[in-house]
DNA sequence: AAAAATTACTTTGACAGGCAGAGTAATGTT
DNA sequence: AACATTACTCTGCCTGTCAAAGTAATTTTT
């Protein structure tokens, strides 16, 4: 299990990148994250749903309520066209942050 | 410049391969990782002394004052083993970390 | 030689993201 | 009925980072 506060600051990307697929809600993302990273890193509920919350305020993901199947009633979130030009900056973002920590951690693998 | 709540986690990682090259002083470091990085990323002062003194309370690194040359006197510090033995750690997560946020980022570029 | 710039370190207080824990509510299973 | 699971919300705390202000010595400029 990787440390949360080592993901700290990629939750929006990683989270926005789920919701760029399809329209999704958060139990379901929470649990597309451990799948996907065969349980190597686990969001917790609190930060999901805080992480929802900024970027609802922030317009960059819209919600609305879908019907209830099974369990609580379902909030689905998609992504806004702000949020898609969002997330495309995040992609940089990532790739420069990679070479810069690249830069120290190389010759010590 | 890259912001650095992204970087935010990795800064241990960053200083202390920068002090298992050689001893070093604070000042020295900061400008080291501007130069490295081209000024992609700068590291502030406060943030700085900060992790010497989280990382010498956890016996990661060790401080000695070196003769003033120029300027305040210089407080350099040096790695131990028990620092070595970390950062090992953090180079093998580090490449843990890429692969996870890459798994979320394909397809994206 | 006074003034300004640079080198070098420290401390305080604030902010933001992440999280534990507790709670609400509906549905499915035993 | 009792329990497990699905699903979301809220409060209060912790930690890492940083702006701002301060101390102090040396070098450069005027």
């Amino acid at each position: 299990m990787v440390r949360s506060d080592i993901i700290r600051g990629h939750l929006d990307s990683i989270i926005l990148r789920l919701i760029s697929e399809k329209d999704r809600y958060g139990y379901e993302i929470s649990q597309e994250i451990s799948l996907r990273t065969n349980n190597r890193f686990q969001i917790k509920e609190a930060t999901l749903y805080a992480v929802f919350q900024r970027l609802e305020k922030k317009e960059i993901i819209e919600a609305y309520y879908g019907d209830v199947s099974h369990g609580g009633k379902r909030k689905y979130y998609r992504i806004t066209s702000l949020g898609k030009a969002y997330l495309n900056e995040l992609v940089k973002e990532w790739s420069e942050v990679k070479e810069i920590i690249d830069l120290f951690m190389e010759g010590l693998e």
